[in-house]
RNA sequence: UCCGCAGUAGCUCAGUGGUAGAGCAAUCGGCUGUUAACCGAUCGGUCGCAAGUUCGAGUCUUGCCUGCGGAGCCA
């Protein structure tokens, strides 16, 4: 037997195979899958790094570790000692010799078989789930996303802020909220940390957010999710048409970045990657007017000036951009009391929602805020909010007011839109949904 | 909440009123380059739950439960 461990041979992952190529090295992995044959056997193991074959030859090993090899079991847990070998045969370029093999754990009937499987199952065992090729892909994409998303706001000079996520007020009126205790008082999940992001932006000038958000709403499609993840940018000085650059910006780099760093998950997922090459800045822009003439020229009666658009509106005006698109300038009903009117038109606001192509719907909400102290209060007033609640919120704009905007982007729905997964529940590791608290 | 579809073996499904089926998984055997490997055999069932129609119900009717797809709302 060879021996497991020692100081000998080297314990490395599977990332690294390609950096041993030629020598003898131990593996810590998991049985994906295997097939063997009378004399030789071949072990798809997995470690969380990669994907990499190993191959069990009966005249090197001997019967009794090739019997070992072929009696495992799917999802085992093993030490695979062997030589890497540059193989073209192998997607990942590099298959493993196996010199033995020793079992950490066996797995006794691993409930996802290599066959199909309905969504309600998999859903039940997503905690294993995430161990599949394409789970484990969207997992990686989800990560470089977010690396990505620091990268950027680090180098633009941006400063980390975390807001609360148990609040005493409503943001937003429109949505549902989750309600809780805060001992005796009532209190809220928070639904966006927006407001909470504009009195940092006044502290430090331009700041992001990254955390959960929680909507109780009964939302059932393929774009929403109760828990979901934000990322909320703000930035004092900032302007309608500043916020706009900083968000293709931001979104061009995002997608560059999963293509250069995420090839073989792209590739395993079957994205079509010609589709992302081209996103980079500008994106197009629209106008909420111009977009509703559109709509009514493709033969959409069922919509007139101060509706909203549902979402075949939204993905037929999409499917006639090749990249994301912004629409602009809503009517100021259709939107938060926080809203910049047009200076030059009072009924529309100075907001854009960026609508990411192939039917993936708003990943971007955003606007530039209104910083004037006598009509914010007036807007909370026309929606009969509670003055009490906002009076934190109205001191930003008594103290050293400037311009300002921001916007939230809805993390899920980027990568489901850049990983071409078919709903929002494959691109969070442990989906809330309407009818899911478990696993 | 509304509209539509579905629930049969561990999984994916076929079975439209007359003896409960297939593929995969599992178990045993065969096979030296497999890619959801393949070939042979074995094992595997409260047909979602309840009531009804019928000589007879997986199949028809009613109610309920669960899930899926879509809508509204939103990121």
């Amino acid at each position: 037997m060879p021996h497991f461990g020692g100081n000998s041979i080297m314990k490395i992952t599977i990332a690294e195979a390609g950096n041993h190529a030629g020598k003898e090295v131990t593996i810590g992995a998991w049985l994906a899958n295997k097939r063997s044959s009378g004399k030789i056997a071949f072990l798809q193991l997995r470690d969380g790094s990669g994907f990499i074959q190993g191959v069990v030859v009966k005249s090197d090993v001997g019967e009794e570790i090739f019997q070992q090899a072929k009696s495992l079991t799917q999802e085992s847990s093993l030490y695979v000692t062997g030589v890497v070998q540059e193989d073209s045969r192998s997607p990942f370029g590099y298959e493993l010799s196996v010199t033995g093999v020793k079992v950490i754990a066996e797995a006794v009937d691993y409930p996802i078989t290599p066959k199909e499987h309905g969504t309600e199952f998999l859903m039940d065992h997503r905690h294993l789930w995430l161990r599949s090729r394409k789970q484990h892909a969207v997992m990686k994409i989800r990560n470089e996303i977010i690396r990505a998303t620091y990268e950027f706001f680090n180098e633009k000079g941006f400063s980390k802020v975390d807001p609360p996520i148990l609040t005493g007020s409503a943001p937003e009126g429109t949505s549902e909220l989750f309600h809780t205790k805060y001992f005796d008082e009532d209190a809220y999940l928070s639904q966006s940390g927006q407001l909470y992001m504009e009195a940092a932006a006044m502290a430090l000038g331009k700041v992001f957010s990254f955390g959960p958000t929680f909507r109780a709403e009964k939302s059932k499609t393929r774009r929403h999710l109760i828990e979901f993840w934000m990322i909320e940018p703000e930035m004092a000085f900032y302007e309608f048409e500043d916020n706009l650059e900083v968000q293709e910006q931001y979104v061009s780099h995002v997608v560059q970045s999963v293509l250069k760093n995420c090839q073989l998950e792209l590739e395993r997922l079957g994205r079509d990657t010609s589709k992302l090459e081209h996103i980079q800045a500008p994106f197009p822009r629209i106008t909420y007017d111009e977009a509703l003439k559109f709509l009514h020229e493709k033969g959409f009666d069922d919509i007139q000036w101060g509706d909203d658009f549902g979402a075949p509106h939204e993905t037929a005006i999409a499917e006639s951009y090749q990249k994301p698109v912004f629409i602009t300038h809503y009517p100021t009903s259709l939107k938060p009391f926080y809203m910049q009117p047009d200076p030059e038109r009072g009924d529309v606001v100075l907001c854009a929602d960026l609508i990411a192509p192939e039917g993936y719907g708003e990943i971007i909400g955003g606007s530039e805020r209104i910083h004037d102290y006598e009509l914010l209060k007036q807007r909370l007033e026309e929606h009969n909010l509670d003055l009490d609640a906002y009076k934190w919120y109205l001191e930003l704009r008594q103290y050293g007011s400037v311009p300002h905007s921001g916007f939230g982007l809805g993390l899920e729905r980027t990568v489901a839109w850049i990983s071409g997964v078919e709903h929002v529940r494959e691109s969070i590791p442990f989906p809330r949904l309407l009818n899911r608290l478990y696993p």
